[in-house]
DNA sequence: TTGGCGTCCTGGAGGC
DNA sequence: TGCCTCCAGGACGCCA
């Protein structure tokens, strides 16, 4: 599951093979990944346009066009961008969605076992708008305050991971980096989000950044799908506080790990360290 | 306005 | 061995 981390690892993979180079071809075999507009019009769209830049806000990547017009392109759940420069082993890949032929004959593949990814061409005033009305404060930058997040959790009765997994709150946060960025916290994953006191908030700001950090050090967490833009795994998993790892001890205090459903989503904590009420 | 649930989607695991 | 069911989860729409 790309969350900012992989993400991250990924942009930071294809920048250098992308910038400046044109969009020689674009095949998009997947009616689902543009929808509501035709692949068709898509790719006829972006062929000839030359990459300027290769962003990220949140769980997005952003190409940016020196026409100034955007590719956004979401993961979601199992989307992988490959990058390959001659034959590729993907090439007869019954789950490639979409192939990028570069003006230097390198292809670029997006690959979506569970075809939930999405790709929209913005113009270049569409972009600001997009995002600002879906995502949140980006985590890692100086704005990341203990106050912004503060607002952010402010009147929220739901449980603080269901905040954190909402990503008009924070970019980029999903349900592995919410786990381990709460254990780092010493917080439940069920209190409400607005009863979190100021040192509270202030160790969960300290809690999501540096799992983040981490995350992208170790080049993202590999479960399943994940994979760098060179098809290497990710080791962010052998690293795991709690994501995963129910009855088995607890790093800080040998406490087994529990599993619990919160927001919808399996949740591992440590009951110890992370206690239900907070401290008197 | 808020929170919870269903939906999309497919591979893998487990049970029979 | 083959079939069936359940589970995983990011974003979004719907409903209470």
């Amino acid at each position: 599951m790309p969350e900012l981390p992989e993400v991250e690892t990924v942009r930071a993979g294809l920048e250098p093979r992308l910038v400046g180079r044109r969009l020689e071809r674009v095949e998009i075999l997947d009616p689902r990944l543009t929808r509501p507009v035709e692949p068709a019009g898509v790719a006829a769209e972006l062929e000839g346009e030359r990459v300027a830049a290769l962003g990220r806000r949140g769980k997005y990547l952003i190409v940016r066009f020196e026409s100034r017009r955007v590719l956004l392109i979401h993961l979601r759940m199992t989307g992988q961008l490959l990058y390959a420069n001659g034959d590729s082993p993907l090439a007869e890949d019954a789950h490639r969605r979409a192939v990028v032929r570069l003006d230097d004959g390198s292809d670029v593949i997006y690959r979506d076992v569970r075809r939930f990814g999405t790709w929209q061409l913005l113009e270049p005033d569409e972009l600001d708008q997009y995002l600002a009305e879906r995502l949140g404060g980006e985590p890692l930058i100086r704005a990341f305050t203990s106050k912004r997040l503060a607002e952010a959790l402010a009147g929220r009765r739901a449980p603080v991971k269901a905040v954190l997994l909402d990503q008009r709150r924070v970019a980029g946060v999903g349900n592995i980096y919410a786990d381990e960025a709460l254990w780092r916290a010493g917080i439940h994953p069920l209190r409400p989000a607005a009863e979190l006191e100021a040192d509270e908030v202030a160790a969960l700001r300290r809690g999501i950044r540096a799992a983040l950090r981490a995350g992208i050090a170790r080049r993202g967490a590999t479960l399943s799908n994940y994979r760098t833009s060179d098809g290497s795994r990710g080791t962010m998993q052998e690293e795991f506080k709690v994501y995963g790892r129910a009855c088995q001890p607890c790093e800080r205090c040998g406490t087994p790990v529990e599993k619990i459903r919160a927001a919808g989503r399996g949740t591992w904590y440590c009951p110890l360290c992370q206690p239900r009420s907070p401290a008197p």
